[in-house]
DNA sequence: AACTATTTATAAGA
DNA sequence: TTCTTATAAATAGTT
């Protein structure tokens, strides 16, 4: 749909992919959207680009409710239930359970405190270690950021150096396209035309080079 | 897409819904499977008829991956499944797992990053994020600690200042004993007793208070 | 992000 | 359902 056909493949060109992504995916959840509501269906659409970001639809916007029905159907008499699941006994799948909970609320709990939340249980000594951890971690993700910029103004340096040479390539195809042309209105000149045929060349274009943002 | 515009809203006749679902339930899952192919992402579909049927479309046929990738998204931060176990069906219940699963995942994984590692999947935006929270967790928590350092100084002094009122209402005390008993020394010599009956009073117990570490 | 030439999807009809 | 066809929509390539 668009200028061409489209070969059914991986869009190799980086730009280009995210660009069809970008188009593609609104145009997937649009139709997703419309289906449902034309047709009285329910439709969950889940999308995750290839950088990982989710991007979802579904109707009534009760994407919970529609995968528990998917799960009913899919599971319905086929698939083995969960490996972690296969206990047949109704307490050690509550034992299981209560250890995930617990799991859950601990790391809950030590995410806020890490947020900074919830420190009144805390003694001295755990807030001590509390702020080293903190400290820690601010320090290695400063060190990740700057490598990050570092690295992409590498990037953009190798590309600047490239897109020099390119034009200093390109200016030394021109001079010589000139020099060419010269020679040639000087060779009929010599050959005893009058000197109103030379026609004054065009002055130079300017061929100052701008960086792309 | 057709011989005239279409409105979005649910089609009445019974026929033409059938059919319209037929077609455009065919596109969806075509788009859906072009999306993944050309732009290298992760696509799921869930679509159910009115009648219930069940159709769906998923990258590699991986459905139960993407839906548990889903499910980590989705509910990383968010909502804590209910302690809902009474359901004896297998769908919900191996749902409940895999939400309860995913919370546990992405917690660590948040966990992780904001100790500073596994940062290699984040974007410089998330990089950003992760250091505001630091900074403002360190600032929390180091607040929290001079509160509680202020406190325990607060607590120490008023300490001290008891200690040494009760100081003062002990020494005097013993300097009334000590006349008491010179009083009656003095009465019992005036009756013709000898003086070495009298003896030298122990020096004042050092009172200096020392805060605890 | 906006434009537009094309390709696709699809509504209606058979 | 399936085929055909006229037409609406989507979108690839471009600016």
């Amino acid at each position: 749909m668009g200028r061409g056909r489209v070969e059914l493949r991986r869009i190799e060109n980086k730009i280009n992919r995210q660009v069809t992504f970008c188009k593609r995916r609104s145009g997937l959840l649009k139709k997703a959207h419309e289906i449902s509501v034309l047709c009285d269906a329910e439709v969950a659409a889940i999308v995750f680009s290839a950088k990982g970001k989710l991007y979802q639809y579904s109707t009534d916007s009760r994407m919970e409710n529609i995968l528990e029905r998917f799960e009913r159907h899919y599971y319905a008499g086929k698939h083995l239930p969960e490996p972690n699941f296969q206990y047949s006994e109704q307490g050690t799948r509550s034992l299981e359970y209560l250890k995930m909970k617990s799991k859950i609320e601990s790391l809950c709990k030590n995410e806020r405190n890490l947020m900074g939340e919830d420190l009144d249980s805390l003694s001295t000594k755990d807030l001590r270690v509390l702020e080293q951890q903190l400290e820690s971690g601010l320090t290695k993700i400063r060190a990740q950021k700057t490598n990050m910029l570092f690295d992409s103004i590498a990037d953009l340096q190798s590309k600047e150096k490239m897109l020099l040479q390119q034009n200093h390539s390109l200016e030394k195809k021109l001079k010589n396209e000139r020099n060419a042309a010269m020679a040639k209105q000087t060779e009929m000149n010599q050959r005893g035309k009058t000197k109103q045929d030379i026609r004054k060349s065009e002055p130079l274009p300017n061929l100052n080079v701008r960086y792309m943002h």
